[in-house]
DNA sequence: GTAACTGCAAAATATTTGCATCCTT
DNA sequence: AAGGATGCAAATATTTTGCAGTTAC
């Protein structure tokens, strides 16, 4: 298969072991646009690993720059795939998240830019994050 | 104290009755300008009331429009005042967050409006959340 | 073979719910 | 007095940690 073998170059590039749960969670991540919150995985994946698994494969993905989280306001955090310009530690998705209402899926708008945002004087901005609420093309028609 | 009149109308206002906790949460509130988690609320208060009195007093708030949650990265959300065109069940605060990396603290950043963001055809957006991410002006000197 | 990864158990945290009691109006 | 709010206990849910066994390289 063809995904897989991305896959894992992916994991190589990161200097990460191919193991079974990496494999399976970043084709979760691959087989879908939107962003997935830990349990949301626990479902997908058909309950096959441990919860705990989950946890601690997530938080390596964010380490190596390959998954990023996505603020809410909800106590669920979400992850995304990292567009390639992500390094480790280093996360730069210059990209406006978007939440639906309907189907409240998550989506990265990798074409949407977050403007620049004027702040007052003082201020020093490094980073920021966008997250727009509406309704997303398949629920709006 | 002229603050806790105005802390007891803001209540009876939004047809809650004046009791203790709310009216020590909402002070703590409006003595700082940045955003409070749970967590915050329970130390700052000095243990004086229950956790799950916290949790229930948020909740009412948040219902009431009295104040709002911030979306996070991290899994603690915030809650913050909301300026007076929020309406119960219906939030309007359509105004910049802005998270120190320094000292850590929530702001509002009430004058700074959230730019209108161009979405791709087929999406309608609703509301629109900005997390800057940066060094406050305490923070920069 | 060795280092890294996983699963299990358990601890630590966080959040929700039910109910009896107390307080506000 | 009546309805709502609180505190306590306990049920749930979530996240973290330690360790022994397993797997990738």
């Amino acid at each position: 298969m063809r995904q897989t073998q991305q896959i894992q170059q992916l994991l190589k590039r990161n200097q990460l072991s191919v193991t079974d749960s990496r494999l399976r969670i970043l084709e979760l991540f691959f087989q879908q646009d939107g962003a997935l919150a830990h349990a949301d995985i626990e479902k997908k994946s058909g309950a096959g690993f441990d919860r705990v698994t989950i946890y601690r494969t997530l938080q390596t993905f964010v380490d190596k720059g390959i998954i990023h989280t996505i603020p809410t306001a909800d106590n669920a955090v979400r992850y995304a795939l990292c567009k390639d310009d992500c390094t480790q530690g280093h996360h730069q998705d210059h990209h406006v998240h978007f939440v639906c209402e309907r189907c409240s899926t998550t989506i990265c708008l990798e074409d949407v830019e977050v403007p620049a945002i004027r702040l007052p004087e003082g201020y020093t901005a490094s980073h920021a994050e966008v997250v727009v609420n509406g309704v997303c093309r398949n629920c709006s028609q």
